[in-house]
DNA sequence: CGTAAACCTTTGACATTTGAAATATTGCTC
DNA sequence: GAGCAATATTTCAAATGTCAAAGGTTTACG
């Protein structure tokens, strides 16, 4: 009988103490991070309980769902901040349960293509009706015009991160 | 004819014709999955580049940082929001490494408790001390105001998150 | 006591993840 | 055309991740 793994608890308890003033950055940044990952567990159990599926399935799908002549692996990767060979194994695993299909264009033969077979569509249409219901549900309690209001503040935080990367873009 | 596409390309713009009153709560959390994502890369490639560390180690040896007794690995489950079976493979390499070790009590052999060792304590607090300011230069962007403000309306919805939660808890 | 329930961790099978190296193909240049 | 840089995908090793089932230990109850 396997109960739970996941407690009540979580790091949040934990940085309770730090001071105000100081560190406000750190500490929006692990509040952000704690409320993504409850959020991606309900919805991973949710999608694996009610259809079968993975989280990181369903994002693939959702992208190729938007472009129905299919996307290219390299971009299917930057669009869901996937690296190459994942996608490899991703669209491989999702060509296997025929709810994707791979081809070379003509003009190009290093390029792969992924596109949605009639199946894949079918089920991610379900899959999306779903996911959106879930996500307004977790959020009900959440006045809109804040839900507003941080869509808009976050967009301020990711384009303030995106202009201090280390890295490649 | 290929366009460029050196940019940042990220699903935020695959939704872009959402708008209208609906759907602003999925607008929202793909926006938070896209940002947190964004950041968390960073903080991978900061973490192994100056650390040799990876992002799941470094957040196990942060509760272990503030309990400096030990935490039993359910415990550390629980704080990490990570699997038992997936925090024993972690323990493990960390153990490996020499930066934590395992213990059990002679009250209840049951347990394992972890704790970090002096080698562990000292690369922590490195590595701590750089991740805080990574995290304030990423958002360096962001007014100071509306990082208190996102940390307190973000809580509200974590709260309504875990109010409306399908599984345990 | 003796056994069942509860508790804690580990194990196992798989899927996902990263980063780097290897492959394959194209396009450019001489 | 031969050589080479650029492009696109795959492969590889190691780590992380889930979930389910199995392993020991302890506790509680009849």
């Amino acid at each position: 009988m396997a109960e739970s793994e996941s407690g009540t608890v979580d790091l949040e308890i934990i940085v309770q103490g730090t001071q105000e003033g100081k560190k406000q950055e750190l500490r929006l940044w692990l509040r952000m991070l704690s409320t993504t990952k409850l959020v991606s567990q309900e919805v991973r159990r949710r999608l694996r309980n009610e259809f079968g599926a993975t989280l990181p399935q369903f994002d693939l799908m959702a992208q190729l769902y938007r472009e129905r002549d299919g996307l290219r692996l390299g971009e299917l990767s930057k669009r869901t901040m996937v690296t190459n060979g994942n996608v490899t194994g991703l669209v491989e695993r999702l060509e296997t349960d025929g709810l994707v299909l791979r081809e070379t264009p003509d003009g190009d033969r290093r390029v792969t293509v992924a596109k949605l077979t009639k199946k894949g569509e079918e089920l991610f249409g379900a899959m999306a009706a779903a996911h959106e219901g879930w996500l307004r549900d977790m959020m009900a309690d959440v006045d809109p015009a804040i839900v507003t209001e941080l869509w808009k503040d976050i967009g301020e935080v990711k384009s303030s991160v995106n202009n201090h990367l280390s890295g490649a873009d």
